[in-house]
This record gives structure tokens, C-alpha cells and sequence, in this order.
RNA sequence: GGCUCGGUAGUUCAGUUGGUUAGAACGCCAGCCUGUCACGCUGGAGGUCGUGGGUCCGAGCCCCAUCCGAGUCGCCA
């Protein structure tokens, strides 16, 4: 550290060998212990925690918890040596204590017991917040890691971008934040939900690898996983790629910051492929979770002729576990659960020494009963968790009790990562109102195909689209890009658009790619989602320094807020609530 | 926007069937204490029970409305 009039080392470098110096220390009193004759106190910088020893109490007059001093005095070894510190052999004997910042007397909480108090409080005071080191040291491996993507890609040869943040709005589905301008009163930018047009405008500019640290920005509501407003993106693009090679580069990024930041046990590359509609099938979800082996299957060709009132003219769907030794109690307990996500219920039997029991073991006719053991391969210990519903929603409900007995079953192993890609999603699907197609995903993604796609059903053509899942989280999006105005023009044609729609909604695009554009794939990780594996936190909002709240708002810096009157003169806005 | 849960001391929470003066721990203040490190001991201060109505002899508790927060669904690559 270099010596200046605040310091002469950090609070977390002093050791054995520095004995016997004259040093300052700068830092933010962490706790004071008096204990009669002597009295010892904590200081806290970014690097550490150093004890510093009073042995005249008179220095410390006002002195609270939180005040910012400097310390000067004479590096001592301890008499009793605490192991539990990096600087635990030493402690300061102090001289001078100065001042630099005070601190008023009550906290509105301890910085020691930040992550336990209120989520409101905490985001109100985060500058105190974050003093706590566990989420201090978060910010610090989020810098970490970022540097670690920076140096990983360029590596692989991507070049690193800026695009505009005052961008154009676009219809990629997720509703645009829009900014007035003075320059021309009326218009408007919107904020980007990604920089998708840009990179694949600079695909068309020659750049072969392109990537970004792109602040997104969606006008939508929140989740735990998922900030309102803005987050990262490490997005990505890659000029006569296959989605192999997509693949590839996902794969040694993703493998190596979890292997460089985290002690899991990742899964090895190649991850798993899984087709979309085997992931429906198996796993009743597009974002299955690998640590969890249970799997979904579909029963309700058993049960065509039932006489069990709750199946009938219903899919089934079912789950078989090793889970016949558990109470009626457990039983209950899922079925409460099925109900809590506005399931109908749950039907359930088991197959014990006694035979089989549970919900509809009466109900089950001698056929059905052969047919459902064999089907499934009933044994005994096992049980069967059925949801019966219309199909949409039976999926959605197999898909959430699979991960619920997974949890509740203890066969979701914490300390493994498990990562597989689900790709081959359906490029239509049908509007609930209209029943026409609409786009699944985004629209500029390449079909299978390419044009011959369009000679079949619409809701059997296959996209060139994909996510990369991790532990049931979705990580990443990525695809082939449709490069070909022909195909766009087709694609949009099936969905509704005549061609004028494709050219006045993403008229770069389609007018750059009339001028030579290579074939491209690419893709986005969610850089703040994906840190929450990484940092083992349930909230997306421990991984950010500055997180707005549920609702958008910043309980610190008080936004959004009410502009000036003038403001609103200059923009020739009038504000109609 | 719907649903669920929550809002009581600076903080985290408890508060029984509606019943006298609303409690605990930590923090804060004062005193004692020369090796603490979650220091210890003694004492003290600190409350518009989110807000507004209502029921009742009586409301932290019941009812209605409303605000705030979290989770979730809708929404969202």
C-alpha cells in the first residue's frame, strides 16, 4: 500500500513481521470493548479488520461505533493471540486517534446483523449496507468475475462493445422504458431491452466476435430472480457460426467461472442437449432442474375409460418416487401444495408390503391397476404423485411438484451444478384468443430449415433457439439469426405481418441485410442471475450494489420521482393522472 | 392488476379468548471492570402497535378502507 497522510497500511495487511513499526491506519470504528483500564477497539476498511489497543480511554470521548478515524501507534504483539482474525497475532497500540468523519450515535441497524434486518431498511441505508462485509465482498466478486468474462472472451478473440442506451423502441415483447428529449418535443428514445438489432447490425459490419456488458432496460414487474427495470447481460454474437459453436464458447465460460469462483461440483462439458419437447415431456418444464432425477410421465392413456371421477377427460400426469414409507401427513402436506398453486389437487397411492393404498387405490379398476403398474413400473417403496387438469396445466403443475418433492424428498443435491441446453424450440405458437400463430420467441431467429420450413404446419416448424439452464434457472438465451430478408419476410407473413411491417419495425436490419450479411448465431447469459448460483443467494438484489426495490423504486435515492415543472415545459409534457 | 404473508422500542421479534402499567434479546446511555475479540456485571432511557375509520364498557388483537414491503401468478428472454 502506498504510504499517504491517512495511512501507512490497510487494516487487513498488519502480521508478526511488522512488530515494532509506527503506523496509521484509516478506517471505520467497528466495535469498542472497554474493559476497565484498557479498552480495545475494531477498525474496518475494505481490506480487513485490525484491533487497536487504548490504553488511555480519554482518546475515545465521542467516539461511537461507525465514526471514520486514523489511528496512529506502534504495531504490538498481542498478549492473547485471536486465530479467528487474518490480523489476530497484532493489534495497534494507539498514540493519536484524529477524527476524519463522525457518525450519528444510533445505527439505524448494526452493520454486523445488515443481513438480518429488513429488506426496506437495508435498501434505504444501503451505503451502510454495504459495509457489511459479506455483502461488500458479493460486490467485489461480481467485479471479479466480470473481469474474469472480460479477459475469457477476449482470449477467444471477441471484441468488446459499447452500443447506445438511447436507443429506438422495439418490439421484442417486454414493454420499453421511454425518454423524452428537448431536442425534439413528441419524440421519444426508448431504453434497450437488449442490444440485439445493434450487434447484429455490427455482424453485418465485418466484426466476426462480438461481446457486451449490456445493461438491459424492461419496463416489467419483478421477481426474486429477476431486478424490475435494468440488469446485465454478458451478450454475445458470432459471424459464420454453427450453434455448435455457440455452444463451445457458453460452455468454457460458464464452466470456468463456476470452477474459478465457486467450490461446486459442475458437471463437464459437453452439457446435456435436451429438445424442447422432450423437456415438456420429462421434465414437465422448459427450464428442468438436473440435480432433482425425478421424471414426468404421461398416464392419461390409462386411464381413457376410468370411472375415478377427478381423471376423467383429463391429462394425467405422473411422478414415481421412493417415497411409500411417508405419512398420510406428507401426502396431505402436497396436496395442499397442488391446491396453493391453484392445482385441483393431488391423487396419490403407494405401494407398500399391504399393496397398494393412497387417494384412488379403491377407484382403480383391475385393468388399470395391471396397466398403471406396468406402465410405470410400480414396485414396492415407490409411490405415484398424479395431477390431473387440462393440459397446459397439467404440465405447469407436474413441472412444480416435480422440483416441490424434489426438495421436500432431499434429492436435490446443493453442491452441484448441473447445466444442460434445451434446444429445438418451436418457432410459432398459437395466440389463446386467436389461434393463429405468433412468434414464440424473438423474430430474428432462424428457422429449421430456413425456407423450406414454411412448407409445413406452422406449429411444427423447430427454431435454430436455445437456453442454457442451470440447477432450473434459465442462464441464457441464444439462437441462429434469420440473416436472410426472404425468410424474414416469409416468417412475418405466417404470424400475421405483411412485409411493410418488417421493414418499418426493424428497418436497419432488414435494409442491412440487403447488402451482404453473414451467417450468425449468438447469445446472452443473465449476468446477475447467473451470479446468484455463484454467490448461493436466493435474491437477485444480494448481488447487486444499488438494487431497486420489487417496484422499481430506489428507496435511497428516491426514484422515480416528479420532474421539475420546467422540466416538463422544456419536453412539452403534461402529465395526465 | 390478482392471491399469500408481513408492518409492535434504534434493530430482530414475542404478545394467549379482546381486559389493569405492551415484553424479550441485541443496540443506545450511565457506572464498575487491565487481555477482550458476540467481553462481562449492575442500573437506566427508549413505544402514535404503518395510517384512517368502525364495533365494543374496553382494541396491538375483531371488521372496513388505505399505504408500505416481500413472495407468487399475470407480465417478462
Amino acid at each position: 500500500m502506498k504510504e499517504n497522510k491517512y495511512r501507512t497500511h490497510n487494516c487487513g495487511e498488519l502480521r508478526m513481521s511488522d512488530v515494532g513499526k509506527e503506523v496509521r491506519l484509516s478506517g471505520w470504528v467497528n466495535s469498542i470493548r472497554k474493559l476497565g483500564g484498557i479498552t480495545f477497539m475494531t477498525l474496518r476498511d475494505h481490506y480487513g479488520v485490525t484491533q487497536v489497543l487504548f490504553k488511555d480511554d480519554a482518546m475515545l470521548n465521542g467516539i461511537v461505533k461507525e465514526t471514520v478515524v486514523m489511528i496512529e501507534g506502534k504495531v504490538n504483539e498481542r498478549e492473547s493471540k485471536n486465530p479467528k482474525m487474518e490480523t489476530g497475532d497484532i493489534e495497534i497500540v494507539a498514540k493519536n486517534l484524529t477524527v476524519l468523519g463522525k457518525c450519528k450515535n444510533v445505527l439505524p441497524f448494526e452493520i454486523s446483523e445488515a443481513p438480518q434486518t429488513k429488506e426496506e431498511l437495508r435498501l434505504k441505508y444501503r451505503f451502510l449496507d454495504l459495509r457489511n462485509p459479506e455483502l461488500h465482498e458479493r460486490i467485489v466478486k461480481r467485479a471479479k468475475i466480470l473481469k474474469y468474462v472480460r479477459d475469457t472472451l477476449t482470449d477467444l478473440g471477441f471484441v468488446e462493445f459499447q452500443t447506445p442506451i438511447l436507443a429506438n423502441t422495439s418490439p421484442e415483447g417486454a414493454r420499453d422504458y421511454i425518454v423524452p428529449t428537448i431536442l425534439a418535443p413528441g419524440e421519444f428514445y426508448a431504453l434497450p431491452q437488449s442490444p440485439q438489432q445493434f450487434k447484429q447490425l455490427l455482424m453485418t459490419s465485418g466484426f466476426d466476435r462480438y461481446f457486451q456488458i449490456a445493461p438491459c432496460f424492461r419496463n416489467e414487474a419483478a421477481r426474486a430472480d429477476r431486478t424490475p427495470g435494468e440488469f446485465y447481460q454478458i451478450d454475445m454474437e458470432m459471424a459464420f457460426a454453427t450453434q455448435d459453436d455457440v455452444f463451445e464458447v457458453c460452455e468454457t465460460l460458464a464452466t470456468g467461472i463456476f470452477k474459478t469462483f465457486t467450490k461446486l461440483d459442475i458437471c463437464s462439458a459437453p452439457f446435456k442437449r435436451i429438445k424442447w419437447v422432450d423437456a415438456i415431456k420429462d421434465y414437465c418444464s422448459d427450464k428442468p432442474d438436473l440435480r432433482n432425477p425425478l421424471l414426468v410421465s404421461d398416464i392419461t392413456h390409462i386411464f381413457k375409460n376410468t370411472e375415478i371421477t377427478f381423471f376423467k377427460n383429463k391429462t394425467l400426469k405422473a411422478i414415481k418416487a421412493s417415497a411409500a414409507d411417508k405419512s398420510r401427513k406428507f401426502f396431505d402436506e402436497i396436496n395442499n401444495y397442488i391446491v396453493a398453486i391453484e392445482g385441483k389437487g393431488l391423487a396419490w397411492i403407494k405401494f407398500t408390503s399391504e399393496g397398494l393404498s393412497g387417494s384412488f387405490a379403491k377407484g382403480l379398476s383391475e385393468k388399470e391397476k395391471e396397466d398403471l403398474t406396468k406402465f410405470m413400473g410400480l414396485k414396492e417403496g415407490d409411490a405415484l404423485f398424479v395431477v390431473a387438469d387440462e393440459k397446459d396445466k397439467a404440465i405447469s403443475l407436474a413441472g412444480a411438484l416435480r422440483n416441490e418433492l424434489g426438495q421436500r424428498l432431499g434429492l436435490v443435491d446443493k453442491n452441484k451444478v448441473e447445466f444442460c441446453w434445451i434446444v429445438d424450440f418451436p418457432f410459432y405458437e398459437k395466440n389463446e384468443e386467436t389461434g393463429k400463430p405468433d412468434f414464440a420467441h424473438n423474430p430474428f431467429t432462424m428457422p429449421q430449415g430456413e425456407l423450406k420450413a414454411f412448407e409445413k404446419d406452422p406449429f411444427d416448424i423447430v427454431a435454430y433457439q436455445f437456453d442454457l439452464v442451470c440447477n432450473g434457472y434459465e442462464m441464457l438465451s441464444g439462437a441462429i439469426r434469420n440473416h436472410d430478408p426472404e425468410i424474414m419476410v416469409k416468417a412475418f407473413e405466417i404470424a400475421g405481418y405483411p412485409k411493410e411491417v418488417v421493414e418499418s419495425k426493424f428497418p436497419a436490419l432488414y435494409n442491412a441485410f440487403q447488402y451482404g450479411a453473414p451467417p450468425h448465431a449468438g447469445c446472452a447469459f443473465g449476468f446477475d442471475r447467473m451470479l446468484m448460483p455463484i454467490m448461493d443467494q436466493e435474491s437477485i438484489r444480494e448481488v447487486i450494489a444499488f438494487p431497486l426495490n420489487k417496484n422499481g423504486r430506489d428507496l435511497l435515492m428516491g426514484s422515480p420521482s416528479v420532474p421539475f415543472d420546467h422540466q416538463l415545459k422544456e419536453l412539452h409534457i403534461k402529465i395526465d393522472k
